[in-house]
DNA sequence: CATTTTACTTACTAAGTAGTAAGTTTGTCA
DNA sequence: TGACAAACTTACTACTTAGTAAGTAAAATG
């Protein structure tokens, strides 16, 4: 018997890379299973449906997310300092084996995946366009953004590019990826 | 024996569906001869491979990309009508059962769908991007369009964005992409 | 030390997957 | 009318999928 040392942590840090690899319907258990040099039902016995994993996965990304936007190195730092945390979010992602956002990968399949996924996915995608959202307001507000609009629907492109920019990344290159990110800055930043 | 008529062209019309709706990994063989009305093997002799299948599917909407921007109906549009008509092609989607672009969905399977296939999405991304990469620079010169940057940043972020916000229509609803379309407008019209 | 709980393996099911080979029907054309 | 090709069906293979039930080994607990 091979034991797997914090076996739910590492299943679910193997299952959020391949989610972000591959999406939800591109993965098994078997390929958990097989990386960690066990049998599928060992995976199974930790998280019984995969329904239940992509949900396990999904939630903690959400604390996460929670965690860092309250804790005070992040919370103190200036408006553009912000906006550059945020997209470093994914450049990060986009450097560790192309990675793409868990929410763009799941919107894509969502007409296929479980409806308790697809809730989690949603509540994601608020919380971040949310926090994002009250950056821009603010930061326009004390004179270090200005872009035209309302700073929901600012919000709304800048995220769903970067989403956009990291799919596109995959049969474009980095560079592609990152002209993205410096005209959103271009565009906001006075 | 149920027949088909125009065979070839109604199973692409069918998987162009899927492809947007489900995501290559997301459709089978057994849901087009399904909804056809017909065994799974008669769609095999019209496309032996899934990948031959996506690739034709690719090909056939480049070709008609390539037709429709060489075509005097738009060719002879002003600027800001030419960046309609383009944000259009995704509305239709939007509104046609929340379908996303064809590119997106791929991109986000890229690591797991066919060689062929991969390179007829990088063809069609890029095509896609050249097109509007010219639009900005002539609509930019010619005084209809103005944005800080480059014409090539400016149009990935567009085109990244608009491929986002369908994904995110998923989950948000039609009222998010709209948002989207608006803003990228009023980011670039004078 | 005995018992129970945790974390696995073995062995399986039922369903779905792409793909193939051989046979059948139907329309076309010489 | 006969031959042939096009467009299917039947019947199958080999494989992968999520999920389950029963058994085992080791660690924790009393």
């Amino acid at each position: 018997m091979v034991k797997i040392e914090n076996s739910k942590k590492t299943i679910m840090n193997l299952a959020e890379e391949l989610l972000q690899d591959r999406g939800f319907n591109g993965f098994s258990y078997a390929d958990i299973a097989g990386q960690l040099g066990v049998k599928n039902a060992a995976i199974h016995y930790h998280f019984p449906s995969k329904e239940e994993l992509g949900i396990a996965v999904i939630r903690r990304y959400r604390e996460r997310f929670k965690l860092w936007v309250n804790n005070s190195r992040i919370k103190d730092l200036s408006y553009p300092e912000k906006l550059d945390w945020f997209f470093n979010i994914y450049s990060d992602f986009r450097v560790n084996n192309g990675k793409v956002c868990l929410v763009g990968a799941l919107e894509v399949e969502f007409n296929s995946i479980p409806e308790g996924l697809r809730k989690e996915v949603e509540s994601l995608n608020k919380e971040t366009l949310v926090w994002l959202e009250a950056l821009l307001e603010d930061g326009r507000e004390a004179g270090a953004f200005q872009f035209k609009g309302t700073s929901a629907s600012k919000a709304a492109v800048i995220y769903s590019s970067v989403q956009g920019a990291l799919q596109m990344a995959r049969a474009l290159g980095t560079k592609k990826f990152r002209e993205v990110v410096e005209q959103n800055k271009q565009d906001v930043l006075v």
